[in-house]
DNA sequence: AGCAAAACCTGGCGGC
DNA sequence: TGCCGCCAGGTTTTGC
């Protein structure tokens, strides 16, 4: 499930935890996720101190000292929980309540604080897309990572930067959005939820809307601005969640949202005057949801 | 080259 | 209740 948004407030949740603290005890109970786990995964993160917990796009990074970095992917399906001994709070993250499926518990990070407190960290993941790999220098140059594009967060993606990636490409919005490549992070639900906002039809010609002119200017602006601001809010509602409330089922990241158009096929489009009706649609195998009325 | 489908897995849900 | 097909928020590989 998780998208760039998602990835950050788990990043946020186990950083109190993971930051500074001592790998006591790290264990794969299975040779792989996705891929087969490092070679001497345990034995390599064992006994050291992790120093920073980063993101890039969707993936995870666990920084340790004089170390690998440990680059750690969700996939679909994959989420973090903390167990602590005593089953106390810990200040800023989320208390499990009942894991759901011990099953799939494939790795186990236990860790000491530095002041002393255990705690237990533990990825859970059904579908097993997910994976972690070692990087050995900067993960930034590793074969996973390099690719990537340009982060949605801050400022960097203007409406200049967008028609770039955009210019002569001729698939539709919605898979060009869903390029890591060009810009990274984004998923199939916020890349739905941004052209809503922008009013550009996911079905619309990339290139489009890159094209030298007033109203081509004006639409790449537009939508650089709405992806921007539809992970920012994602972000800030995954940090305001993180505060304030328990998760239901025990997993970082997995909060509630509200979206405009994901998963509401059939309801009444929200754009004020607009009266048009949201409609679901596939395209590259995948669903897209979006107002035929508001969004051309 | 670029784009669309298939493949990787399991679980949950709606329909019958 | 049980079985079956379909669907799922990601990425890589394959095929056109």
């Amino acid at each position: 499930m998780p998208e760039l948004p998602e990835v950050e407030t788990v990043r946020r949740g186990l950083q109190p935890v993971l930051e500074g603290a001592r790998l006591v005890g790290v264990e794969a109970r299975r040779p792989d996720l996705r891929f087969p786990f490092p070679e001497n995964f345990s034995a390599r993160l064992t006994g050291k101190t992790i120093t920073a917990l980063g993101r890039r796009a969707k993936y995870l990074t666990i920084h340790v000292e004089g170390g690998p970095v440990l680059i750690c992917h969700l996939g679909m399906s994959g989420s973090f929980r903390i167990e602590t001994p005593d089953g106390s709070e810990i200040p800023g993250v989320f208390h499990h309540e009942r894991s759901k499926s011990a099953a799939h518990d494939h790795v186990v990070f236990d860790v000491v604080s530095a002041g002393g407190a255990r705690s237990r960290v533990i990825f859970n993941d059904p579908r097993r897309f997910g994976f972690m790999l070692f990087a050995e220098g900067t993960p930034d140059t590793h074969p996973m990572l390099a690719g990537l594009g340009v982060e949605p967060t801050g400022n960097t993606l203007d409406g200049v930067l967008l028609a770039s990636l955009l210019e002569g490409r001729r698939s539709p919005l919605k898979a060009a959005l869903l390029d890591q490549r060009l810009i990274a992070g984004l998923g199939n639900i916020y890349v739905s939820e941004a052209l809503w906002r922008a009013g550009l039809s996911p079905l619309r010609e990339s290139g489009t809307i890159a094209k030298a002119g007033k109203k081509a200017a004006a639409q790449s602006e537009r939508l650089a601005g709405a992806i921007r601001s539809v992970i920012a809010d994602a972000i800030a509602a995954g940090g305001s969640s993180l505060r304030d409330y328990v998760q239901t089922d025990g997993s970082l990241g997995y909060f509630q949202h509200s979206f405009a158009v994901y998963d509401r096929e059939g309801e009444p489009c929200s754009t004020p005057g607009c009266g048009g009706h949201i409609e679901r649609i596939v395209q590259s195998g995948r669903s897209t949801f979006y107002c035929r009325t508001c969004q051309r």
